[in-house]
DNA sequence: ATCTCTATGTGCGCTGGCGTACATTGTGAA
DNA sequence: TTCACAATGTACGCCAGCGCACATAGAGAT
């Protein structure tokens, strides 16, 4: 199960400097993360670090009373687990998998092992963690002003970003516990937005002009905090 | 304006080994901020870390459309300008001086070397920086599922919990504004809550029957990351 | 005493989203 | 083929919070 080979395809694993990601990339696990899986709960002990690839984690708070709302999507765009090296070691929210996948995982004795040596990979993790920081402050004002429709918008594009693929299979039951909101309210917008059904997507133009601000805000965010390209080109890979 | 005596008060400063505060302690300076005071505007570069004393900072998102809504608070618990050591330099957000008061602050540069030193300084700013985002996870889902009387609760409690006295003298506009919502209900939730007016405070186990989970949660969350006397007795102190 | 400006209290109609109930469609298992 | 179950579509009444308009009330300035 050990990756003996490069774990491109997610940004800050492709960040890393040579001689870092050669040091790190043997103790990358490459792991299979099926729909809905649990990767922690509220209040677990964290034991890895996650580098999506091609899956979604969403990061949910589970109300006493059944219901959820998401904090923040996480994809190939970052990491699930900063609380480890934030020293927290625990958080008060679920990660679970939004769309299945994979990603790369490592564990935390051997994150901390490489932090302790104080490279590049704690700049990362940290600006990366500034990133989510965003996109929590963006959700959290976005569900204060803006209509469902323009948060299922935000959402599909948050999801399409942390994706190689355009398109996107999801039921609406879903997207309706994610954005926390009613499961005919995600049909009524849905409908709206023509037909996706189960959602293969529309076109990104029309998303984006029917979307509140917030989604510009968190991209924007992201990609000054972390610049694609950081590690320059392919050439420079494993 | 140097502040040559001991920076108590705040709580991450009174967190730090005696070493590291002997050290750090002759470049804190304090100001006094007054109310509505804005320490850094979005996309501003951030010149200083801000560590209040007595006085409370709000971190607000402010729409284009000129509304705003409260993505976190922060007081004698925190610091203001977690951007600077998280990497960014910048944030997307205003942080608005919410009740008047004093504060230490720190140049960026000097804060840099110190965390160069890495020191205790960095594991306590990193530490913080989780309550803080549990603190804005949970703004988030109170904004989707609870009552605006749920969440004035909230925020008195937060307010409170940040400054020393169990009093708070704040206009029903102001808090209008943090919250996102229409001065007009805050007027009737304040109502409610048993005549605030310019608001002595009521009691607070009322304040916390009322009160939705999430302050709990962020409080609990808070204590854990930070406990108070980390750095033992008073005896310790300068 | 008067005037102004800010803060607060109150009422009213509107609407987005909720809770609920139910119909239809598709898909995999028996 | 039939059955069960999940996903989706639609309708209806309800209500919290909004936008707006206006009435007081207090605090300072002249």
């Amino acid at each position: 199960m050990t990756a003996t080979s490069r774990p491109q395809k997610n940004h800050l694993l492709d960040a890393l400097p040579q001689p870092e990601a050669e040091r790190l990339f043997p103790f990358l696990e490459l792991v299979t993360l099926p729909l809905g899986k649990v990767l922690y709960e509220s209040g677990d002990m964290l034991r890895h670090v996650y580098f999506p690839t091609d899956s979604i984690v969403s990061l949910l708070y589970m109300f006493k009373d059944g219901r959820s709302a998401e904090i923040a999507v996480v994809g190939n765009d970052g990491a699930i687990g900063v609380a480890l090296f934030m020293g927290g070691e625990t958080t008060t929210n679920r990660a679970i998998v939004q769309s299945a996948g994979s990603a790369y995982r490592l564990s935390g004795e051997r994150l901390k092992e490489e932090l302790g040596r104080h490279t590049e990979m704690l700049h990362i993790l940290l600006r990366y963690t500034q990133a989510l920081i965003t996109q929590m402050a963006q959700t959290a004002v976005c569900n204060r002003h803006h209509s469902l429709e323009q948060q299922l918008c935000r959402w599909l594009l948050l999801s399409l970003d942390r994706l190689a693929s355009s398109e996107l299979t999801m039921t609406q039951k879903l997207i309706a516990d994610m954005l926390g909101v009613r499961r005919e309210g995600v049909t009524e917008a849905a409908g709206k937005l023509q037909k996706l059904g189960v959602v293969t997507v529309v076109d990104r133009p029309t998303l984006e002009r029917l979307c509140c601000e917030c989604y510009a805000v968190v991209k924007q965010e992201t990609d000054r905090l972390l610049p694609l390209h950081t590690r320059a080109d392919s050439s420079r890979r494993m």
